[in-house]
DNA sequence: TTGATTGCAAAGCATTTGCATGCTA
DNA sequence: TAGCATGCAAATGCTTTGCAATCAA
């Protein structure tokens, strides 16, 4: 059993809920996936191996990972809710490209203590923040610069719903 | 007219659109109240003065003023989008107090050079930037010391409405 | 006159909730 | 066996859209 696992129990354990064998799949399905799934996401995938799954389920499971330490809830401005792992992984912080919708995790020390400052200076008690950069990855530039007219409006509405507006 | 006003009605006529009584009221109280409106909140005001007006108008102007660069959309995250003045207003980010709803607004030039910096690392071109610190402000804290266990459930309802989750 | 605008009602989405049935501890 | 969990359908809350009537240019 991995260590997320058993964070996952003992959470479990200490509110008095129960393991069943949909919080199992789920959070097996979470856990091999590197990326910052939707709810629907996960639903999709979990689907694949499990049909009779609901996606009621995976909401509220979704929901308990992230009580018990291990998901991390990420808002991306698309209207809906992401999920990323958060045990043992270091705060870190997100550009996204509003070409290709592509995600760059990044962390800063410095950004960090900045902010802690800032909060210092307001005598304010910092439990989260958030910081989301949005542009254009190199990826996009280039193929800007050397192409600047040729771009699908499909690619645009997919974007569009992703990243939002 | 305010330069505001001469703004939209540049935007407005760049577009094609047309000027409506409607839309000058909107922009009128959107430009006297100084607050973080959601699209609700300005609706109510504006029925003030002129019950006739459409939350479906109030939508649809917001957007026509975010476009014309008079408007800024902010997320707090309680699922609905907020609206704070943006014209000659210094790029600034927000610190929410979960306890109270409060919203401190910060600057910090260091912030921004440290991102633009992270963003050059990545080759990224950064279009916008969110920061958004959730925590405890210093009236709530004081609060708290002198009497940590009279927090009405009334007060965390409103606030988990406001600041989401 | 023509096409943009308005307000209403209905539709859309993501998410939550009520409830009868099914299952863990 | 008690009570939590599940999945469905219905409800919710914010926002957008379709549409007929109205209005600005």
């Amino acid at each position: 059993m991995s260590e997320e696992q058993e964070v996952f129990l003992n959470h479990i354990q200490k509110k008095g809920l129960k393991r069943t064998s949909q919080r199992d799949l789920i959070l097996e399905v979470f856990l091999r996936t590197e990326a910052h799934l939707s709810n629907e996401d996960l639903y999709q995938l979990v689907k694949q191996e499990d049909p009779t799954v609901g996606q009621t389920t995976v909401y509220r499971t979704l929901k308990l990972l992230t009580e018990a330490g291990l998901a991390r809830e990420v808002r991306f401005g698309d209207g809906r809710t992401h999920y990323e792992h958060n045990y043992k992984h270091q705060h870190h912080d997100h550009m996204i490209c509003s070409e290709c919708g592509k995600i760059i995790e990044f962390f800063s020390a410095e950004l960090e203590a900045i902010q802690d400052a800032m909060a210092a200076k307001h005598r304010f008690e910092v439990t989260q923040h958030l910081l989301r950069i949005i542009g254009i990855c190199a990826e996009c530039r280039r193929a800007k610069k050397q192409n600047p007219t040729v771009e699908s409006a499909a690619t645009k509405l997919s974007v569009a719903r992703r990243v939002g507006r």
